[in-house]
DNA sequence: CATCAGGGCCCTG
DNA sequence: CAGGGCCCTGAT
């Protein structure tokens, strides 16, 4: 626990080149998130809190390309100098959570005339799946998510970072940074129930424990194919069908990982695909199989977010409906 | 005031 | 494999 903000005042600079096309507002923003105060976007500037191998970070990343020439600037702020070696490491780890070194040209071109997805593509063309956090980090979120309403979701978060976290302060902004799980491995249950995280107080404790030990090893995982990627992941306590694939998708970018529909979705997907209230979700399921194949989690995330970033500036009755704040 | 569902999952029978 | 229980909140 820390009032006392921490400053980052080493500051080192480099260019990041994604390939192209890339959209960089489409990849760090996400209108369909809940927001969190360890992040924060501004016009073609987006900062995060970045915790990496026991040292925690500040990250700004700036645009200074175009879409098709894209290019971004990279400063890493911290409290003591950095080595290059571990600078490269910060890089491809931000190129990797950003999914920067990704080839979609093959799905625009399959996929440029879908009825549904071209106007979507046509608006978003660049867009990666991205993901600031580590999957331990990500846990969290997702446990949060789970059987609770946006607003309940975003209060436990942040009691959890006002209890646990850290207060980082870089390049003007003041932000959350994460706990390490040891901290929280370390808390009894009654200690986390007082932050009216519920039943999730003892989720919380057993996927810190998991993370505090090491065995369950991120860069590892990444490597695995996605069957036997997803059923090391559906060992974690907490994680179901319904958060297993946010994981896949969001941490791990396997693009196909859709195959559950949970009900507020099952709304959103039965409008968009069917233009209709309800639709059963095997139906669903098969129609977003049939129509977009390897491709069907990008291409719904796709969908899923142009219909936020409209959400922002036209009313959706339906949608907003939808959704629960 | 009570009751209930909500971006689920675990555990039991 | 179906269904009850689980924490807390805000809506009704």
């Amino acid at each position: 626990m820390s009032f006392e903000p921490t400053r980052l005042e080493i500051r080192q600079s480099v260019s990041l080149f994604p390939t192209a096309p890339f959209n960089f507002e489409g990849t760090v923003h996400k209108p369909s998130h809940f927001p969190s105060s360890d992040n924060v976007y501004e016009s073609g500037r987006y900062w995060f809190t970045f915790r990496f191998e026991d040292d925690v970070f500040g990250i700004k990343l700036t645009d200074l390309g175009t879409i098709e020439a894209p290019e971004i600037q990279l400063e890493v702020f911290s409290s003591s100098e950095i080595s290059k070696s571990q600078l490269t490491k910060i890089k491809s780890e931000v190129e990797y959570r950003f999914d920067m070194q990704a080839n979609l040209i093959e799905f625009y071109k399959d996929y440029g005339q879908d009825n549904v997805l071209k106007p979507v593509l046509e608006r978003w063309r660049g867009v990666r799946v991205s993901n600031i956090y580590s999957l331990y980090e990500f846990l969290i979120i997702t446990t949060v998510l789970q059987n609770a309403t946006v607003r309940r979701s975003v209060q436990m978060l942040e009691n959890l970072f006002q209890a646990y976290g850290l207060k980082i302060q870089f390049d003007e902004k003041t932000l959350s940074g994460f706990w390490s799980p040891k901290s929280i491995h370390e808390a009894s249950e009654e200690e986390l129930r007082a932050l009216k995280l519920g039943y999730r107080a003892k989720t919380f404790k057993r996927q810190a424990e998991v993370f505090a030990s090491g065995e369950m090893d991120e860069i590892e995982l990444r490597s695995l194919p996605s069957n036997d990627l997803k059923a090391r992941l559906l060992t974690l306590y907490g994680i179901g069908p319904a958060s297993v694939w946010y994981l896949l998708f969001e941490v791990f970018k396997r693009y196909d990982a859709f195959d559950y529909i949970s009900p507020w979705e099952q709304k959103i997907y039965s409008r968009i695909l069917f233009n209709e209230e309800l639709v059963d979700t095997t139906k669903i399921l098969q129609e977003v199989d049939a129509r977009w194949g390897k491709w069907k989690m990008l291409a719904a995330h796709y969908i899923f977010e142009d219909l936020f970033w409209q959400r922002k500036t036209q009313h959706i009755p339906w949608l907003e409906a939808l959704i629960r704040l």
